[in-house]
DNA sequence: TCTCCTTTTTAGAATGATTCTAATTTCATT
DNA sequence: AATGAAATTAGAATCATTCTAAAAAGGAGA
C-alpha cells in the first residue's frame, strides 16, 4: 500500500461522482503534484484487482471508478450521465435462476434524464 | 435500408455469438468481398440507433453486437466469455423502485466459467 | 435517359483511452 | 552501505473507433 494507492483509493471512495482516470489524476495532483498519469492507471488497476474499488464501463466514454459498496446505476440513454440507485440485492434470486455461483452483478437502468428531456 | 445494412443486421441477428465489428466485417466479406471496415462500423451504429440490434460493451474488449430480443448475460470474470441467459423481465419492478420511466436495462451476471475454473 | 440531390461508401488519417517498455527511483531488509 | 523487489516515470505504442473529404450509388422528377 503505497501513498499513491492509498490516496487514490480515498479519492475514489469519497467521490460519489464516478471519476475517470483523468479526473482522479487531477485530484491526486493537488496532493502530489509530480505524480504521473500512468501511475494513476497502474494503481486504479491494482485497486480493481484487489476488489477495493470497481470499474464502471460505459459505451463511448472512458472508464469510471466507483466505490465498491453494492449499488446499481441509472444511466441516461442520451448523455450517459450516471446516478446511483439502491435496489435490493438480487444475487440470490439470479443464482437460483441460472444455477451457477454468481460472484456479483452489474445492473444499469436506462432512462432519459431531466436535462435531456427538456432539451428535446 | 441498403444491402449492407440488411446483411449486417441478418449476420448479427442470426449469430448467437456476440460478434465484434471485425467479425461482422469478416462475415460480410464472404458475401460482399469489396466492403470496407468503416462501412461496417457506420451500419452497426445505424442499426443500434434504429434499435434493431444492441451493443454489448465490456471492459477491456471491443464492443460486441447482439440481437435485440430481451435477454441477459452471464459474463466470466476471468476471460470475459459471454453467455445468454433468459431471466424474467424486471423492468416493471425496477421502475416502481426508482420512480422514473425505465426504457430498458442491462444486466450482467459475473461468474467463473468451467474453462477458467479448471485452469486454476 | 439525363439531371440533380441526397445518402452511402470508401480510403486513409486522426483520435484518444489505455497499456507497454525500459530505465530510474523508492523502500524494506540484511 | 548493499541487495533485491516493487513502484514510478517518460514516452512510445496499441488498437478500436471515428472522422474527413472525395467518390460512388441511388432515386425522383423532367
Amino acid at each position: 500500500m503505497t501513498k499513491y494507492v492509498k490516496k487514490i483509493c480515498e479519492i475514489v471512495e469519497q467521490s460519489y461522482s464516478h471519476m475517470t482516470a483523468e479526473q482522479v489524476f487531477q485530484a491526486l495532483r493537488q496532493v502530489y503534484p509530480t505524480v504521473v498519469l500512468a501511475t494513476v492507471y497502474n494503481n486504479l488497476n491494482r485497486l480493481c484487482d484487489m476488489g477495493l474499488i470497481r470499474r464502471v464501463t460505459q459505451e463511448g466514454m472512458p472508464d469510471r471508478y466507483d466505490r465498491i459498496q453494492r449499488h446499481d446505476h441509472l444511466v441516461c440513454k442520451q448523455c450517459g450521465k450516471l446516478l446511483d440507485v439502491d435496489l435490493t440485492d438480487l444475487t440470490e434470486q439470479f443464482q437460483k435462476q441460472v444455477g451457477v455461483p454468481i460472484l456479483a452483478y452489474d445492473l444499469k437502468l436506462m432512462y432519459i434524464c431531466e436535462d435531456c428531456k427538456n432539451k428535446k
